[in-house]
DNA sequence: ATAAGTCGGTTGGAATTCCAACGAAAGAGG
DNA sequence: CCTCTTTCGTTGGAATTCCAACCGACTTAT
């Protein structure tokens, strides 16, 4: 079995750990890696969970059945990230989602628990280990807060003003570029591609922006 | 000064400590108690923070001003609860909201590498603190993933049907209550209250589900 | 009892968005 | 050079939402 070191050591709950130290600390923490076949189940929406999976190779999605039993795929999992971390550290009873795996995958599993409370041998990564989680979920917490004040607005014009002037902001200069393509941005804004698009020309022709592919100048 | 034994016990953060604990608690975390005017800036956007903050008396606000200098309010902080934590443990450079106090008020602050750090006397509550401060941002993170699941439907109707099968779903019954009016629910959901009203009209005309008042079953 | 206020449903026209389709521009690959 | 693909702006009609206003049922205060 691959021990994934050239994995781990890109994995954000590790971050300003050495190399040299991570496999100590997995086995502090009592880390269980577990290989999947394709489309099998990892966690399933009705249990409860106290561990959190980081994938090390392959790719799962978390997905979501409603009422009338549709599903929909709330993400995709890839390499070196977690899942299933904000479940796990709020301890529901009943998890609302599954996750499955889209194709054979290694995941590793670490209790929530264990990252808490000190460890026997007081080892020295604890604290490290605990701002890190508590620092990926706060982030995740701020950008889905701004993302929520964006998505609210009324109009797609409110929505793209909005979102423009936060990167504006962000960036310290009334020049920038965002992340996204034409579609990526109206479905991270939930606004229709061509409603968008005819909306951003009309901003350009009330001289309120200017614009060249993803670069953006607010006036 | 007050010290505000009653406040402290209905604190999240606190769950599951004695009351006896608390005060030695606070010392050990090296939370400090400050009184604030009304009106006053407790934090300012652009700063960048490491202590969050718990209101004993009083209540602040999260503002945020865009790029054009409107501001808008994000959400009102009341007794017993946190403001701050998640911009803190993130450990943002720029702080992109401002508090403020909107009468007068006690607020007690909590450095958050306090929290991580086990302290020199290794008292015992540090992993409770941690595990309730990861319980805490967690649930947040869930609730507004779910929030951005409904709104980021198309359509009134829609947004309805993904929300009340949701509620539905976790009740584990068809018959449920709500924990809103309609107005808060228009505005949950982001859409208008009477557009909406007479969208669940026609979903009681289709068939589709039964309401009365906040009691709602899903046919 | 009356008045005032709140809450929720209804309605109609204005404004906006959705949807499908098309065309132009740019890039990739043969 | 040509073709295929992707990206993005545009357009027009259908569908939906917004907005303001109004009404009835209930509650609360005077």
């Amino acid at each position: 079995m691959k021990n994934y070191l050239d994995v781990l050591k890109t994995v954000r709950l590790f971050k300003g750990i050495e190399e040299a130290d991570l496999q100590p600390l997995l086995s502090c923490l009592a880390a269980k890696s577990v290989r999947f076949e394709k489309a099998q189940t990892v966690f399933s929406s009705g249990e409860s969970i106290e561990k959190f999976g980081i994938v090390l190779s392959g790719q799962v999605q978390v997905v979501q059945d409603d009422y009338y039993g549709n599903r929909s795929i709330l993400g995709k999992i890839d390499i070196g990230n977690l899942f299933g971390e904000s479940f796990a550290c709020a301890e529901m009873k009943t998890l609302p989602v599954s996750v499955i795996t889209t194709t054979e995958s290694e995941l590793l599993f670490i209790d929530c628990h264990r990252l808490a409370v000190p460890c026997a041998k007081a080892c020295g990564f604890h604290s490290r280990l605990i701002q890190n989680m508590l620092s990926i979920v706060s982030m995740k917490n701020i950008s889905l807060t701004q993302k929520i004040e964006f998505t609210s607005k009324r109009t797609t014009r409110e929505k793209l003003l909005a979102y423009l002037s936060a990167e504006a902001k962000k960036s310290g200069s009334s020049h920038f570029c965002i992340p996204f393509n034409r579609q990526e941005l109206a479905d991270y804004l939930s606004v229709e591609r061509s409603a968008m698009s005819a909306e951003l020309s009309k901003l350009r022709d009330d001289g309120v922006l200017k614009f060249y592919k993803n670069q953006f100048e607010l006036l």
